[in-house]
DNA sequence: GCGGATGTGCTAATATTTTAGCACTATGCT
DNA sequence: AGCATAGTGCTAAAATATTAGCACATCCGC
């Protein structure tokens, strides 16, 4: 799943390659069958092979995994874990992407106020 | 692991009630004992039970989990992660969080200076 | 149009996970 | 002290996941 969101389409060997653990090939598609059947995932034929994509939009999986996340390790406090998605120094944000993040908290903000 | 990071620590019956598909509780005891044999998490004595706990501090661990999430959702982009974990608007924050969220921005900015 | 390469559908064997259940130990209560 | 309760260690069976491999379809270069 984590590499079809990363990806939003791909082969069934594309997922193989970008997979932790190295599982065969045949396991990738007995994996990709198994999506299928439980409705995780979509395809479409291209040429002779199958494009996998999830079935739930990026967006609603990537909000569910944050909620997860911030429930986890942040005792379901948004702000604590955003602070701590800031500080973590592994490469600087650049002026813009502060310059980004500073538009959303005013957007934030003023949304609070028009409540 | 989710359970022990939210809670710390944790008995195998604290643990098999918190886990999601409801696994009965030998499932939980033989996953407990192959987390120990690789390592994964430890276990001090309590009165008659085991309470376990993970070797990898939650600091570690939710670096780890935040750098898969962003690199699966927002391609690496850990600003535009920020702001979408900001844009979840699940519950309003309050003007405290706000306050901390800003205290960071700018002691990532005055950082960026020094360098 | 033919042959190799690549891909899927399917089946069967192997490995791993999940589960139930029994023996044994320690704890707490009366 | 005696007993019920709650916990672990262990074993074995059932369920599920992983893997290999073959038959068949489709594309691409010649």
């Amino acid at each position: 799943m984590d590499v079809l969101y990363a990806a939003q389409e791909a082969s069934a060997a594309d997922i193989q390659t970008q997979m932790p653990n190295s599982p065969s090939y045949s396991t990738v598609r007995a994996l990709l069958r198994k999506l299928l059947d439980k409705g995780h995932v979509t395809f479409r034929e291209d040429g002779p092979r199958y494009l996998y994509q999830p079935v739930v939009s990026k967006a609603d999986a990537s909000g569910g995994a944050m909620r997860r996340l911030v429930d986890t390790f942040f005792a379901g406090d948004r702000a604590a874990a955003v602070v701590g998605l800031l500080g973590r120094n592994e490469k600087d944000l650049s002026s813009d992407d502060i310059e980004q993040i500073e538009a959303a908290l005013q957007a934030l903000k003023s949304g609070r106020r028009n409540d």
